[in-house]
DNA sequence: CCTGGCACTCACGTCGTACGAGTGCCAAGT
DNA sequence: ACTTGGCACTCGTACGACGTGAGTGCCAGG
């Protein structure tokens, strides 16, 4: 069905179209990459593959341009991964390790992603879901009231204040920090209802109302509503493709700003290990269905932090874009994984 | 020069374009308001205002658009603020109230700003500058290292990882919590240098190269870069204007991405009380040029911790937009104030 | 199965034209 | 001195006709 030729074509097409954004013809085709063929061959291999659907024309008299199973046939068999150059790899190298702590990491992360790949770049912080406790500060702000501060081994600080029921003395603080400390040092979070559960009963009678209001705030805290943080970049590189976009890019913007929606665009498959790549139609969001996103798990080894990843048109360069998520990604995860 | 009628034809060019996004003419605008007088003697105004610069044509057969100078006198003597619908107060309170942090206070001041107004909505997190310590954490989470956690007043958490030239003892690190805790204990930031001076010569010999790097340190994190954050919102309501916005879509979204940018834009001014608007090519930010700012600080009472504003086409609703503003900072002002 | 040739189709740019909104100005009216 | 109606003029826009050329599909011959 799709001989090596064809399929040659396809990509031929699928480069030209992506770096002058105009439809190809079988003549410039036939010209510009050394197929060997003369235009007329090309014409019907292309007839063949827009049979199989992965070309279109808009019009009668204009080139073809790949459709989504086009690209997506091109992404999965035809195209390789672009390395990184060396300038490209000291730049991320130089760019990261000057950050001071995880909020700076990830939004420098998110900028070079942009500026390697000229594109819309997400990155998640890291999940608190997945992340340990590596400290839990109780500031005694009031007789009243208490603030909590909850540092991740990621680096990641949330904090809350509590207003109690009661009047609390310096020492209650001090107990209350003995009893959550030695229960919660190191617990991955998804344990910590778990680590927690005796202790209404463990503790002394005179601080346990106090207890359980401050033992709530940390449950809701860090396991109700992981919350999770999104950061975002290069959504001035949408005007770029703005042809693409001709009434579109209103679809985009709003979707970028809904972290729901950016959520499960880069959730959905946290494997660190792979670069997803969706393409126009395969999202799931109604908006971005013009655009390609590529996304990556990132953390330390085996166990993926959270995504990051790049969005643009359909029309991107996908080798390049998935080059420079996954180098990224490395990076950060190695960074993340020695602090 | 400019008789009372002179103004409210002013006024109408000014309502009506803002409403239709068309320049208006002279028939149309003598029949919609109520002038009583004929389009001949509109006409005779309009050229008037011509001449001094308020009025121009996009081309000789159209009607007349304002010039950001007739948007600067229509602002100053023409337009009423908008007090918001009792509806709208309504949502500025439970959208707000529902915030569980100082992040979450200042997204969703971002997001309701852009709502309300329905345009681009910035809000810069309280000034560290101006802030006080509320207290200075230092966990000793290896023997060489300790993480420093600063909370400020405001409710702003900032924290750095210090990798220490010796080895520390769990009692250095209380007699290190002690020295900085006692002097930095609601002391403004700004005063911190001055409260720090004396600390190495104070403390006992065996911690000083450890109290000076973790001093160093914290001098940098707090004084030196006074890391300034922002929150941005709604920058799919650019789309909306996008007839504003021709080929000035793109430095607009440049410029909404550079931190410094914005910051310089929101932090011109930080009076509390008055809200500020910089029309057209009062920006001094090339690439806004063809955007209108309305910027507020917001504080409790005297102290402006930071700013906030909208910024949109200069084909704005000022009057709307200046209320919401004005609103949404003084609600932001009692909450934080109130914390 | 490849190739050259050929007729055919359309999108696009250009040109000319008609239309109409809106202006500027003037002379008459108040 | 200001207002008003009238009128000629400008110019941007919409519309339709037309030529052009890129690109295709198909076919017959190698």
């Amino acid at each position: 069905m799709l001989d090596d030729r064809k399929l040659e074509v396809l990509r031929a097409i699928v480069e030209d179209f992506v770096s002058t954004n105009e439809p190809v013809g079988s003549k410039a085709l036939a010209e510009r990459h050394s197929l060997g063929v003369s235009p007329a061959t090309v014409r019907n291999d292309m007839a063949a593959l827009e049979d199989e659907g992965f070309i279109t024309h808009p019009h009668t008299s204009a080139g073809r341009i790949p459709t989504d199973k086009g690209y997506r046939l091109f992404v999965d068999r035809l195209s390789q991964v672009k390395p990184l150059s060396g300038a490209e790899r000291r730049a991320i190298q130089t760019f990261l390790e000057g950050a001071v702590d995880l909020d700076d990491v990830v939004r420098r992360s998110v900028r070079l992603l942009a500026q390697l790949t000229r594109q819309v770049a997400v990155v998640q912080y890291p999940s608190l879901s997945r992340s340990s406790v590596r400290h839990l500060e109780i500031v005694h702000l009031a007789p009243n009231r208490l603030l909590l501060v909850l540092i991740t081994d990621t680096g990641r600080v949330e904090q809350r204040v509590v207003e109690l029921p009661g009047v609390l003395s310096e020492d209650d603080v001090v107990q209350l920090r003995q009893a959550f400390g030695s229960r919660l040092h190191g617990a991955p979070l998804v344990d910590v209802p778990a680590a927690l559960a005796d202790l209404p009963d463990a503790a002394p009678v005179a601080i346990r109302p106090v207890l359980t209001s401050v033992m709530s705030v940390v449950l809701e805290t860090l396991v109700e509503q992981p919350e999770e943080r999104i950061a975002i970049s290069g959504t001035a590189n949408l005007t770029r493709s703005a042809l693409d976009f001709p009434n579109t890019l209103r679809p985009v913007l709003e979707a970028l700003e809904e972290q729901v929606v950016l959520l499960k665009l880069i959730g959905e498959v946290n494997d660190p290990t792979t670069v997803h790549v969706k393409i126009g139609e395969e999202n799931s969001v109604e908006g971005l269905r013009s655009t390609s996103v590529v996304t990556v798990g990132y953390g330390p080894e085996q166990a993926a932090y959270a995504g990051m990843g790049v969005l643009g048109p359909t029309r991107m360069d996908y080798a390049g874009s998935i080059g420079s998520v996954r180098a990224v990604a490395r990076y950060v995860g190695e960074l993340l994984a020695g602090a």
